[in-house]
DNA sequence: CAGAAACGGAACGTACCGTGTCGTGACGTT
DNA sequence: AACGTCACGACACGGTACGTTCCGTTTCTG
């Protein structure tokens, strides 16, 4: 979807410049004030070389963020299912409040809105992967008896995300550690979880 | 802000047009779509009474938007706090969730992240009295002893809203009202409330 | 070394922006 | 009743960014 058609032939240095200059611009000036005649200037590059591997602005931003990202929100498992969640969702909140990976990302969730390719790459690529990950390890933790067996999982995983998401597309201020902890605490303890979590 | 001066000759017939022809471009195309131009042509109104009367695109549907939900979200207080969230939650579901009202919501949510002005009447206009009026009930019910006197009321708002918010920027599906009880049973329980909710 | 393909640069027509100008007509004042 | 005032619709303007096209050059492939 994002290169139509791979080609050997195809400047990686074009390919990253580009990039590079999309989130750079991202950052100086927010998505929606991003052009893509701006970013060809500023990358060196000639419009058509963009649009002959990008179909949109937006398709150049969402890779430039999940190039940016890839392997950057590692979910491992220290048995401690508190301390799990909380490591994944302060993840999320740096992700979502970071610049210049805040305001692309808030760019590209109002692009989401009209453009069905792009709401379905961030959905695969992004947004798919996280929510996973939390399910399987909040299953992990069901399994060994950590929380009840009869708990909703993915009820759970929006209990977490929600307020990130919605913090972020409000433009509040981002949650704190110590908010993220209990917010963590509270979705296990609706989860039917002892409260019995070391730390 | 909306209205730089209140005028008595102003035309209430041009201002009811413009506001519906921007939510109907908006149901049509999609919030990023809608161009003034064509909200003026729509309308049988020209662009400079438009820009007389709004700073922008986003002022005009934020004007639609609200003044469509005045009063369209009432909080009611029945003594069950659970039936009472459950309502108030499912109104702001359905306000998320209906055309032309979704899309619209969608549009300025978008559009807040480059307008400060716009996040300023968002946050005073729409989120902050609902957010409110929900923590209000909930302070109610904590003092009513339905809920436990260090219940943290901001958080179990995020918890409720969040979940909204994250399908609705994420095009997801919104909630039904199955999902809408078992959120709002959940919150109450990570709160520590007795879960003795009547039917 | 020859062909193909991607490249940068420049220019195009289109769309929408926000503003300015103008004549008209509905209001309020006296 | 006559006169100012002011919002109105219309039209035109310069500016910006769109997405595309043409052209000549560079770079890789075979």
């Amino acid at each position: 979807m994002i290169t139509p058609q791979s080609s050997l032939r195809r400047s990686e240095r074009s390919r990253r410049a580009t990039l590079d200059a999309a989130l750079e611009l991202c950052t100086e000036k927010g998505y929606g004030r991003v052009t893509v005649e701006a970013i060809a200037a500023r990358a060196g590059v000639s419009k058509k070389t963009i649009y002959r591997w990008w179909t949109s602005k937006g398709a150049v931003l969402l890779e430039a963020f999940t190039d940016a990202f890839v392997g950057a929100t590692p979910f491992v498992d220290t048995g401690d299912i508190a301390l799990d969640l909380r490591t994944h969702i302060n993840s999320a909140v740096r992700l979502t409040s970071t610049t210049p990976y805040g305001p692309a990302y808030a760019g590209i969730l109002s692009e989401m809105h009209y453009d069905d390719a792009l709401a379905e790459a961030v959905q695969e690529q992004l947004v798919g992967p996280r929510f996973a990950a939390a399910e399987d390890r909040l299953r992990k933790a069901r399994e060994q008896g950590q929380i009840p067996a009869d708990a909703d999982l993915p009820l759970a995983v929006e209990m977490l995300y929600g307020p990130v998401y919605y913090r972020h597309v409000l433009r509040k201020p981002p949650q704190d550690e110590a908010t993220v902890a209990s917010l963590v605490d509270h979705v296990l303890r609706s989860l039917g979880a002892e409260p019995g979590s070391p730390g």
